[in-house]
DNA sequence: CCAAAAGTGTTAGGACTACACCCATGT
DNA sequence: ACATGGGTGTAGTCCTAACACTTTTGG
């Protein structure tokens, strides 16, 4: 308990940025340009500075990092990684945050030196620089659940969006088929979690889909559950 | 992006074990011997060491200071908070750890300098030192949600327990009556969220209650959800 | 009129709530 | 026998999965 028992390191913070691109789930990888794992892929991220809050790191690393940035945004903090040898370079603790955000935030606009890009979570797994694999995991998993329970799946979304775009995101997320009937029903029956705009959207062909943007209610209760791992079938063709 | 920038500081860990004794939950806290918050009760904790790794420095922290150890515990990270002005020492970020512990684990049994000491959760809110109200908030919360999606009610109870000390942990737990009866089947009905031992225990009147030990379940699908807010009905005599 | 996508109706089944009721045991 | 807590049966209700079907638009 004496002073010197005392260990001073760095604070790294960590982003898993995530997004739905191309009907896939993508996310925000850097290439490193420095050793260690130089070349490799790794999640964007950087140190604390001094006065500095951790989500107030967070945000200011995404903006430099990615050019992410705004409103429509959705950061939370995910876990703690702090292995003693998780990065060669010395002793670093990363807090790592999830980020969600819509579809087309900037691919890499905004800042110039970076060299963050999306790329699809399955692409990435298994290819990333120090345990970054494993805080990628932890990130979708964590997304995944986040649909179950809350209303953030319209943190995918831009501001203004139909039901089938969300349905797109819960599909694209959890990797499942979702029922298009039973999920308007579901959405538009808990109260909050979309306001009509009363605006339209007009598909090439086919009837034009009410556009709504996000409610107020937060929680989902009942929540929608993903149930069953696989759950691939999902044909059904309407008239008969 | 120039090392000079870079903050080098401490981390400590803190943890919230809570059990339940008294028909109450209750968490262990410190009475500090220090400045600042001198006399103040605070969360356990210590800072972090060198090559120790965080789960391992919660487990030490854990032993040293309340003397709870051994296997039927669990342990995991809750959060990290790390405002710049947390604490008034300097810039501390700390790793907060959730424990739970079976009933008498000891009081505070094992360490002699270690002044920690059990209390009831209610009493503690808004008295902490530091942040520490808000982990001890964070900490009942995650506990509470454990509860409707886990198994790990069962880490608050001895080696062998009844249905009712299992039901006892989520009534305390939730602070809500939850029917003696459907709690039976739900339990029971689960597979592997408990095993009979074969064994009974005898109350001083009435029926023999069986003896159960954990199973090797840990989600809970169907979760059990404690559903509406305040709900303090519960009344129903059996035989008319 | 046809294709395509949005949205509504309906039905069977699973799960939970709320209770009545039976069971096992010491006094 | 009786009190006391353990455990089972059962009906109503809510929610959901599954799927037929209607609506609304552009070609």
């Amino acid at each position: 308990m004496t002073d010197r028992e005392h260990l001073y390191l760095r604070i790294a913070v960590d982003l898993v940025v995530l997004t739905v691109r191309d009907g896939e789930l993508q996310a925000l990888a850097i290439t490193r340009g420095n050793e260690p794992f130089r070349g490799r892929p790794a999640l964007p991220g950087g140190f604390l500075r001094a006065g500095e809050d951790l989500l107030d790191a967070a945000v200011r690393e995404l903006r430099e990092e990615t050019g992410v940035d705004g409103d429509r945004l959705h950061l939370e903090q995910l876990s703690v990684y702090g292995a003693p040898g998780r990065d060669p370079r010395g002793r670093v603790v990363s807090v790592a945050f999830l980020a969600l955000v819509p579809n087309p935030p900037s691919p890499t606009a905004g800042s110039d030196a970076s060299t963050a890009s999306w790329a699809p979570v399955a692409e990435l797994a298994g290819t990333l620089a120090f345990d970054h694999d494993r805080i990628l995991a932890d990130g979708v998993e964590r997304a995944r659940s986040r649909l179950e329970f809350t209303t953030l799946a319209t943190a995918f979304c831009p501001a203004e969006f139909t039901i089938g775009d969300l349905r797109e995101v819960y599909e694209v997320v959890w990797g499942r088929r979702v029922d298009q009937r039973n999920f308007s029903r579901k959405v538009l029956g808990t109260p909050g979690f979309v306001e009509a705009t009363g605006g339209k959207r007009m598909p090439e062909v086919g009837r034009p889909a009410a556009l709504y943007r996000s409610g107020p209610a937060a929680a989902l209760n009942p929540p929608i559950l993903r149930s069953v791992e696989p759950g691939l079938s999902g044909a059904d063709q309407g008239a008969a």
